[in-house]
DNA sequence: CGCCAGGACGCCC
DNA sequence: GGGCGTCATGGC
């Protein structure tokens, strides 16, 4: 996907909330539907959580960065229409100005994915594997690959491998509420050691955040090399360097944290899937940029039922 | 009690 | 290169 996006959401209304809070409303018609739920609810991001007896409105942290003060927000959809994803998207936490130099893009709203759908279909092999996808778009239609940080992708993908997403939000919690309610910098966890962080119950994970901490540290990994690689593998390749990560954890930690959208993750849930929906084996390669679009796609519908 | 979870490692052949 | 047991923990 390009990111070069002919329409962009516009802020209509800017004001503070009754929390004193900054709050922003966002006019995101015409941008190819947004969807609160589905985004926050696909497995991309551990850190936010529904509102209580809200299906449309989430709340949580965003990490901006390394010593850079992260944002509390709370994102509420239930001005979009559920079906087209087109409205008023209501954001608290940040004005204006924040949104359109920064939370436009960690929404990824400058994307069409209106016309990734019709890339995805084009790209479909055949009639049947076309109905198929097709099916799955609809299922997904408003998920936006989020721009996150890439040390908290790396962190909470870690931590993802042979565990389940209930548990990793609650253990990427316990790890930020450790760390004065802040996700842990590459220090915060060198500081904490491999039995801190297994007394906060990452389990046999602990070490292997150790090890991605104390290469990240000494620049053994580098997050702008792996940003400025042309080929996928070589990126893939960097972050295998690190104890714990393999192919999967690597592609969820492109997608989500590099906007690698080329990426594929393919995890159990992923199998069942495609093994479902396309028994004659299935490319992710010819889905190109939005590879991973349709991956999100097809896992919220796996896993939603 | 068992089984499973956004897997990867270490070892075997 | 493929196959398999193992790894912590919590929820069911």
């Amino acid at each position: 996907m390009s990111g070069t996006g002919r329409k962009m959401p516009r802020v209509v209304s800017e004001r503070t909330a009754p929390s004193g809070l900054p709050a922003v409303s966002v006019d995101c018609r015409g941008i190819g539907g947004f969807s609160v739920e589905k985004t926050f609810d696909c497995g991309q991001t551990f850190r936010f959580f529904r509102l209580p007896g809200r299906a449309d409105a989430v709340c949580g942290s965003v990490r901006m960065g390394k010593g850079i003060p992260e944002v509390l927000l709370t994102v509420d959809g239930s001005g979009l229409d559920p079906d087209s994803g087109e409205g008023i998207l209501v954001l608290e936490g940040i004005g204006a100005r924040t949104f359109e130099e920064r939370f436009a893009d960690y929404f990824d709203l400058g994307t069409d994915y209106a016309e990734g759908e019709r890339i995805i279909l084009s790209a479909m092999p055949d009639e049947r594997s076309r109905a198929e996808m097709s099916e799955a778009l609809w299922r997904g239609r408003g998920i936006r690959i989020l721009r996150q940080d890439p040390w908290e992708t790396l962190v909470t993908f870690i931590l993802s491998q042979n565990n389940n997403i209930p548990r990793i939000r609650l253990i990427v919690s316990r790890l930020c509420a450790a760390c004065g309610d802040r996700f842990p910098d590459p220090e915060d966890l060198t500081r904490l050691g491999t039995d801190g962080l297994y007394a906060l119950g990452c389990g046999f994970r602990a070490k292997y955040l150790s090890d991605a901490a104390a290469k990240l540290l000494s620049g053994q990994v580098d997050f702008d090399r792996i940003r400025a690689y042309r080929r996928y593998e070589d990126a893939e390749k960097e972050l295998e360097g690190i104890l714990g990560v393999g192919p999967k954890v690597a592609a969820c930690v492109l997608l989500f944290g590099f906007h690698r959208t080329d990426a594929f993750p393919v995890d159990v849930w992923m199998k069942k899937a495609l093994a479902r929906r396309f028994p004659e084996g299935f490319d992710p390669v010819p889905l190109g940029d939005w590879a991973g679009y349709a991956q999100q796609c097809l896992f919220y519908a796996e896993r939603d039922g």
